[in-house]
DNA sequence: TGATCATGGTAATGCGAATTATTACTGGGC
DNA sequence: GCCCAGTAATAATTCGCATTACCATGATCA
């Protein structure tokens, strides 16, 4: 097995000393370092025949950096089944990854002796990358405190409440969203609305019932709202003539269910709050709202580069673009006066 | 910026010296090592206390291990479009990887000038990894001839021919896979059989053309080829009672083109010699094979381990598993003798 | 002619952990 | 009292690279 080159191996080749390689390979010229031309040809030239490639970890060591981002995720990033719910986020991970000239690190080996995985565990390995973007709307908390204690630059995409200190965060602006697509009813002319889900819990559902209540009030129009389990029953005993459905997994158990007794959006208008968590098949063409996943995949990176710079917490929400769909309509006649369409 | 801990640090706190922290925080208890348990217990305290963990870089810089597999693709591993051609193996790859409590590099710094990766551009990364698992089918012969020579530890998926020697691979077995068809269209009474496709190029074209013309010569029954364009016409007129398509896109193009012409599988028989590698929405029941794209995945990185730990040039072709489908019958009246049932 | 300076390079040190070689101490045997 | 064996822990070195501090040489200047 014949060992790798070192730089040690390169001087003693162009005839000059280790420092001398090192500092050609780092284009070092400023200040009072100084290699003249011909000798930087000689070592280039000797580097270039044989390939070297400076050992990474050394140099890690040395520099303290890396050039590898970390990406840690709570499951198999490459899930056997499902419409897998990272896939597009790591799309914008890699090619703004690639964009920044870095490698891409998944802590596969992060796994406790359960099932799920942690960042700390007895053998961490997060500072293998300079960074790391954390996926997955339950990021451990705990995890989350000791990444902030440790002070290893990171960004959390989704998760953002506060866990010991503040999280650096890419998020979707769901209230915005929300909100947005409250309007929109209203404009069309309904003036009862429901909000069909749990509304709390993880953050991104407290967001989107507060973009919904806070459309709601400002509008001075009817706002309630229905338990988790998309009830037929209870959701047109609400009198609504819209229903906003946090998850549109439910919206589609909801519509089936219905089928028989109602029509959308002839009697009952009907909203997703994103797109689906869980993967459901179903044709339907819901208006609603597209989480920008790529985009916050591709976010998280920049601002983990940011902040393995120059540290800080950037913490930012991005837009979710509205689907026009065809299951919200004007509300009917018994909606109160229809205003013109918008 | 608080400097993170390291084991000279829990050595002050324990009162000990850097040597009994490493040598307790690895256990090492044989031989001439001997460490008290009082003192290995206060060590052990205090690292829990502090959440001291091993900073991964200077532990490889020591022991010349990293326990990162890293793997290459050729193009991004997270296609924005397309039902993903790498996805399968990667699968395969994570879990296999998580198993062998290691991390996953994907090296997305790679790319040269062009749009193309390259493993060997200027400042190659790949000794970041322990070793390196190829993906795609066009992996370029002087990267590979540069992994051998640098030795590399690397296994190929998919390619196998060699490069300035032998190349570590883990493939499929076309050519059994494609002879088994053969076979069993033989059973069912086909006399006359048709081969479309290049039956050359990449490895895997030629390995199906070759199990299935050794079958075909085996057996005594007679098989053409037709070129590698679909073309509905051709393809009749060798009077063949069946039709091996290489490549499962070609085969719905086909079906589509020759709808009104034949009935499939009454009066023609196809078969395809593997599942898509372009993306094609069909929802024909086709008789053909599965490539173990999981499973090879599976079987890349064991074999890289070991090539790893023992070095070795492991050659592998895995098993495809035959689906039973429907477009493949029992050979029409014409087909001369109509044999039993298999 | 010695002092000053620019030039081109090297020796030495540090990064954090693993490992090898070495030391300090204790008790037993004679 | 001296040597040996056994135990417990440490000092010193190594890994490959980056960086700082330093040294040699020759030219320039007063």
């Amino acid at each position: 097995m014949a060992r790798r080159l070192t730089q040690q191996d390169i001087a003693r080749m162009a005839g000059v000393s280790q420092t001398t390689v090192s500092l050609v390979l780092n284009n070092r010229a400023e200040g009072a370092v100084r290699i003249s031309p011909e000798t930087r040809e000689r070592v280039i030239r000797v580097i270039k025949e044989t390939g070297y490639i400076a050992d990474p970890a050394a140099r890690r060591l040395a520099e303290g950096r890396n050039r590898i981002l970390g990406v840690f995720t709570y499951e198999a990033v490459f899930p056997a089944t499902s419409a897998d719910f990272y896939h597009p986020f790591l799309v914008g991970i890699e090619e703004c990854t690639e964009e920044a000239g870095c490698d891409l690190l998944l802590f596969t080996s992060a796994r406790a002796s359960g099932r799920r995985r942690r960042i700390f565990d007895q053998d961490s390995r997060v500072r293998l990358a300079d960074g790391c973007v954390l996926l997955g709307h339950t990021v451990d908390r705990d995890d989350l405190a000791r990444l902030i204690t440790d002070q290893i630059p990171f960004v959390s995409v989704g998760r953002r409440d506060d866990a010991g200190g503040p999280v650096p965060y890419v998020g979707a602006d769901y209230a915005s969203a929300a909100g947005a697509l409250v309007r929109r009813a209203v404009a069309l002319g309904h003036r009862r609305l429901v909000y069909v889900g749990a509304g709390t819990g993880a953050e991104s559902w407290a967001d989107r019932h507060r973009g919904f209540l806070d459309a709601v009030t400002e509008l001075g129009v009817e706002g309630v709202k229905a338990g988790g389990a998309p009830d037929v029953d209870a959701v047109l005993a609400t009198g609504a003539t819209v229903a906003f459905f946090e998850e549109q997994a439910d919206a589609v158990t909801f519509m089936a269910a219905a089928r028989h007794r109602i029509s959308v959006p002839a009697d009952l208008s009907v909203v997703t709050l994103g797109s689906a968590t869980r993967p459901v098949r179903s044709d339907i063409d819901f208006t609603g709202f597209l989480i920008p996943r790529r985009e916050m995949g591709r976010r998280a990176v920049e601002l983990l580069t940011g902040v393995i710079e120059n540290g800080g917490t950037p913490q930012e929400l991005l837009p979710c673009e509205l689907i026009e769909g065809s299951t919200l309509a004007a509300a009917g006649p018994g909606a109160g006066p229809r205003p013109p369409a918008s």
